[in-house]
DNA sequence: AGTTATTATTCGCATATTGCGTACCATCAT
DNA sequence: ATGATGGTACGCAATATGCGAATAATAACT
């Protein structure tokens, strides 16, 4: 369990070890331990490195989250279409519409 | 940085702590520990924890990720409407719904 | 090639942290 | 009062962390 995706993430950003550790505000050993599986970060430095990187904990951490959304629920997520956020007006229309087309099944 | 909503978690499942430790194949006394914020889990822990209260681990981590979901994109997350997933018509069908609306006002 | 600068990898050590068992307290039922 | 259950806190052995320093490896430049 060691956090494979950041060398991968790091080097699209096109930066060195120092690089990443400076913008953590970490030492270039730590957080090379953390690529090469040497060492774990701690959860602030998980949290840091989500953030630097913009992406998840759970995608750092190798896990796969298969969380369905549930559109019925309100603020499980925000959805966009045409990169246009979903008004909560327009999310309910959808809900609507879908159920309508499945009555008609 | 504690992990305040793992009590939340364990009590909408009616969980003693004992309960859940067994789930988790760790002692009490640990997993006390983490809602307690005495003791932190490791990775392999938090993603058992994740899995177990079927959330995320950002979301553990009390970190609110806003990434927003395009539901141009297929694959991106699976949704569901009253606990039912939505199929790949279904969704195309409700963006089409969706674009027709917002081109009517 | 030789030299210097930059990047990457590894290790030792002091310190901090983990997980477990155990003990302890409170509540409830018999 | 006794026993069962749920929750909390601590000691200790074992492990892991973060840092600096030392060592490769690569790049850049004369």
């Amino acid at each position: 369990m060691n956090l494979d995706r950041l060398s991968e993430l790091r080097k699209k950003k096109n930066w060195s070890l120092q690089d990443t550790a400076d913008r953590l505000g970490i030492a270039k050993s730590t957080y090379a331990g953390y690529e090469s599986g040497y060492r774990r970060p701690s959860f602030e430095a998980l949290l840091m490195l989500a953030d630097l990187f913009e992406t998840t904990c759970d995608d750092l951490l190798g896990r796969s989250f298969n969380t369905t959304i549930e559109l019925t629920k309100a603020g499980d997520a925000q959805l966009s279409i045409d990169q246009r956020e979903l008004t909560d007006q327009e999310r309910i229309g959808a809900i609507a519409f879908i159920r309508t087309t499945r009555e008609l099944q």
